[in-house]
DNA sequence: AAACAAAACTAACGATTGTTAGTTTCAATC
DNA sequence: GATTGAAACTAACAATCGTTAGTTTTGTTT
């Protein structure tokens, strides 16, 4: 077992546990038990809890900051772009739910450079979401409301699938991305 | 100065400081430093960090509870119901923006009772919706998508306005009504 | 079987946690 | 001006925190 392995599993537990209670909540005493060890063997894999933290946001916010990268330099319409963050959201979601939890919720346990670039990486994300409705509403495909609503109302349904998405045991990846666009796009009624 | 309102001084400045760290993170001395005394003092006001937490969180759980249970024996149509869900939602995220970060992210950590309490509250509140959403499509008033899918970006889009609006200087609550409703019903395509 | 490295262990550290006990300050009431 | 009660204070507690140092176990390679 190389030594990225093991550490890769220790970042999976702290993922479940910082999902369950919080990066603050978690002691490492908690995770150390969770691997079947003692805490103290942890720092024989890590360097710290903090790293352990960055390690699980930095790699996911850097995967969505990729994602919506390449979509937002594609010469696609405004709907498929939309349509396409809609699926990096729930291909993310699928691969790595618990680590979403960190990212929602305990980003601003980051430290220093970590906290800035991830502060950074969001705002760009959002940035480009914004800028993809705004063309979206200036070339009428998408309704005139008042853009951040748009966004934030968008995003914050995508941000919050890993709660959801888990629990649902008979739902298809395919399918929810199906309703899941109908009905960011289309409404309910 | 009666001590019910130094209480309320309390619980109001451990919301902002919950909304920004976290439960967890957040200890009484940082409260104390907050309100400009120290920590010891607090003990005259309140009974425990725990007690806090759980008068934030139960006292909003309550107020949901109540108005879904008004919604949801009203003899209105479903489109109706859902306006007055989002209306709801709307009205007390602006009247307690930052009790309801403790009320998304900090619930694991009520005790015993009161987590039961809420869990139950929160599970019934969800199933008034599913319900309410149930009968819409039955009558056709709503698109037959899964509905675990509506009831989810639905909810979640409502559960975290409180991270949004306080951001947003100049929309008015009205304006922000209307908009939201026609987003969230209609869709933005 | 000897040698070695990886990964576990025990024990402990200094700092911080929520909380308690006992004391002082201060403004209102008599 | 003496009394009183609320609300602040100082000092300290036992428990727990993340982490380190030094040691032992384990499994593989020679």
């Amino acid at each position: 077992m190389k030594p990225e392995n093991r550490k890769q599993e220790i970042v999976k537990a702290a993922s479940i546990l910082f999902k369950e209670k919080g990066y603050s909540a978690v002691t490492m005493r908690d995770l150390a038990k969770a691997m079947g060890i003692k805490a103290a063997s942890l720092y024989n894999h890590i360097q710290s809890k903090q790293e352990i933290l960055s390690t699980i946001i930095i790699d996911l916010a850097e995967e969505f900051t990729e994602g919506m990268n390449k979509i937002s330099e594609s010469d696609q319409k405004t709907i498929q772009k939309i349509e396409n963050i809609i699926e990096l959201h729930i291909d993310v979601t699928l691969r790595n739910a618990d680590g979403l939890a960190s990212l929602n919720n305990d980003w601003m346990h980051l430290e220093e450079d970590n906290l800035q670039y991830f502060e950074k990486m969001r705002y760009d994300y959002e940035n480009n979401f914004r800028k993809i409705v705004q063309k979206g509403t200036e070339d009428k495909e998408i309704k005139s409301f008042n853009i951040e609503i748009i966004v934030f109302s968008t995003l914050s349904t995508l941000r919050t699938l890993y709660l959801w998405y888990p629990k649902q045991k008979d739902i298809d990846a395919d399918i929810l991305k199906k309703d899941m666009i109908s009905v960011l796009l289309s409404g309910i009624v």
